[in-house]
DNA sequence: AATCTAAGCAACCGCAAGTTT
DNA sequence: TAAACTTGCGGTTGCTTAGAT
């Protein structure tokens, strides 16, 4: 299949942008809003190509993006996300608010990899330098109790969606009869800016004041154990464009507290895998709230 | 003060996946 | 169904700057 270029570079810019440039790439934004990137500097009267213009808003532009170091919290959580996900840039920069992917690469070769080898871990198999064996494991643990479970994917994180769901699938096979469906968060910072579980208004309506408190400690718990929970696919939420649909797609969106604090949902999270936004099979959690649901309406004399 | 070197980071490039025609 | 097109990702490059010599 031929494929045109992305512009005509000799009528573009190249190396980096002028202040002229970014203003006119923000005003047109701000006015336009994002997307076709492809027709926008010719719009915006700008001479560069959409793919440049695409990554400038990105990783420079962006008025949500978190300027300043990474924290040490954020560095935990760069590790841990790539020893799960290997160099899924994107994946790890939607599990950080803030943060671009190029932003996390950058990092991730700059600083994290030293920091891996000078503690005495191979930063592309987060295993020891001397340690041989090939075989990647993953330690996953709960507020309550910390268990290490090998998980048997070898050699290298996940590279496909396929092994994703993969994982996912052995993660489900693993823990569905023995946890409460909230042990898939994928992790318990001891702070994060990310909105607070009741901030985010997703605190059950129906919950009572107990059960709030004992969710206030669970919390607490939660957040006393920065370690890492796996969560690959959880929490994805229904989009409303077709490539936004894709399960790829919604992995990278960021996640709200409610998915990230996953210890303290009383709401069973949903697991169901939609590769292309229709719901065709229910996860077990769903299939319980159907029930649940079909019960409560039949009980409402509905 | 001049030069060299390494670190940090913005930006580019090629490719693949997804979408449209 | 296939070609054309768009978007986004990950690897890489190259410029800038700070520190060392």
């Amino acid at each position: 299949m031929g494929r045109s270029p992305c512009c005509e570079k000799e009528h573009t810019n190249k190396g980096a942008w002028t202040k002229e440039e970014d203003q006119r790439l923000m005003d047109y934004i701000r006015v336009h809003g994002e997307g076709c990137w492809r027709s926008l500097p010719k719009a915006a009267g700008l001479l560069r190509c959409g793919k440049s213009c695409r990554l400038r808003w990105i990783n420079y532009l962006r008025p949500d993006l978190k300027r300043g170091n990474f924290t040490d919290e954020e560095d935990e959580i760069i590790i841990k996300l790539h020893s799960l996900l290997g160099n899924k840039w994107s994946l790890i920069a939607g599990r950080l608010p803030g943060r671009t992917d190029n932003e996390i690469k950058n990092y991730w070769n700059t600083h994290i990899k030293r920091k891996l080898i000078s503690r005495g871990i191979d930063p592309h198999t987060h295993r020891p330098l001397n340690e041989k064996t090939t075989t990647a494991t993953i330690k996953t643990t709960t507020s309550a109790t910390t268990k290490a479970t090998q998980l048997d994917f070898k050699n290298t994180p996940p590279q496909s969606l396929a092994e994703i769901s993969l994982l996912k699938s052995q993660l489900d096979f693993k823990y569905n009869n023995n946890f409460h469906s909230s042990q898939y968060s994928i992790f318990n910072p001891k702070k994060t800016e990310t909105p607070s579980f009741e901030e985010n208004n997703c605190t059950s309506s129906s919950m009572t004041t107990d059960e709030q408190q004992q969710q206030q400690q669970q919390k607490r718990e939660s957040h006393q154990d920065q370690d890492v929970n796996l969560d690959l696919t959880i929490g994805l939420a229904l989009t409303q464009t077709s490539s936004a649909n894709s399960a790829e797609s919604r992995l990278r969106q960021p996640v709200s507290s409610c998915q990230l604090f996953g210890s303290v949902l009383t709401r069973p999270v949903c697991l169901c895998w939609q590769l292309d936004g229709e719901r065709r099979e229910l996860c077990r959690n769903c299939q319980n709230q159907n029930q649940s649901s079909k019960n409560n309406h039949s009980n409402n004399g509905l």
